[in-house]
DNA sequence: TATTGTTATACTCTATAACTATA
DNA sequence: TATAGTTATAGAGTATAACAATA
């Protein structure tokens, strides 16, 4: 996260010297889209950080958790309720799998549907990872005011 | 945006038959980053489908919005402000000189750096581009309620 | 030495299509 | 024929490093 100053610069720039000054955001500044990406980007890098010991990135901890809580279920309605396209899904688990986090086991009322475990080494490994991730939660906490963070978060709840 | 019906499921799923409802999001539901990945997955891909008929993406536009901001600066400042990398927005601006949107002269007091402009193509192209733009900015208002929206933009300019 | 811009490489994420095996 | 999962490919975004020209 970078600049700091601009407030309604749609149009005209400061006057003063021409080179040299910080530059404004115009139009950007009425961006909603522009703002969030900045924010996600911060948050993602942070967290990426945070997690590097435990080598997670963010889609991979979203995954670890889907499953946790809701064991047995297939990698379709995992994919579809984190909006992640199947074949990516499909690299994802067996990565996990290598790593020994994820178990598959073919379902037995379907056998073209593999359903998805934590394995013990994944229960294990997901409460040290719960932990880095609540480091970074704190630390985003404290980025945003608490109060804001409550409020930002249920909007953005509702809005998914 | 998929999932909608997700309460406070930290620890236990629902009672019930076990294959076949809804996956709770367990954790996750508390995750801020993950509603914030969700919404800006979106946004981006509205916008990316609203401004295809000139094929212009979330980053190429906000250069070509800080460029006709700040006409004449060098490729650092934009980079910076943006927090694009050097590397990155030096193969975007060729893109955009491609198109004959932007042009870059060297500038007199430092041979190293380039000055950025938009060329009058670019300008009347960006004219078009912001009509798409404002479409998209018109959904996404609409997407959230008006008033959340004005919040949440302010919320995220101070982070930023 | 440090900075500006460039090229190149690698990795992640996203989007497809093609394939298999089941249903 | 449709679905679940897999493999492969291509594009965009990000992160580096190495380089040339200039300061």
């Amino acid at each position: 996260m970078t600049s700091r100053s601009n407030r309604s610069a749609t149009k005209a720039q400061p006057r003063g010297k021409m080179r040299g000054g910080k530059l404004v955001l115009g139009e950007l500044d009425q961006h909603l889209g522009y703002f969030l990406r900045r924010l996600q980007l911060w948050v993602f890098h942070d967290f990426i950080e945070t997690l590097k010991p435990m080598r997670v990135r963010p889609a991979q901890y979203s995954v670890l958790l889907l499953v946790e809580a809701n064991p047995g279920r297939s990698q379709a309605a995992i994919g579809q309720a984190l909006g992640i396209e199947r074949a990516r899904l499909a690299r994802m688990l067996h990565d996990l799998e290598r790593r020994k986090w994820i178990a598959r086991h073919t379902n037995g009322s379907d056998a073209r549907s593999h359903s998805v475990y934590l394995t013990a080494g994944g229960k294990k490994a997901l409460v040290k990872i719960k932990r880095l991730a609540e480091k970074h939660e704190a630390r985003l906490s404290a980025f945003l005011v608490p109060q804001r963070h409550r409020q930002l978060l249920s909007w953005l709840r509702k809005s998914s």
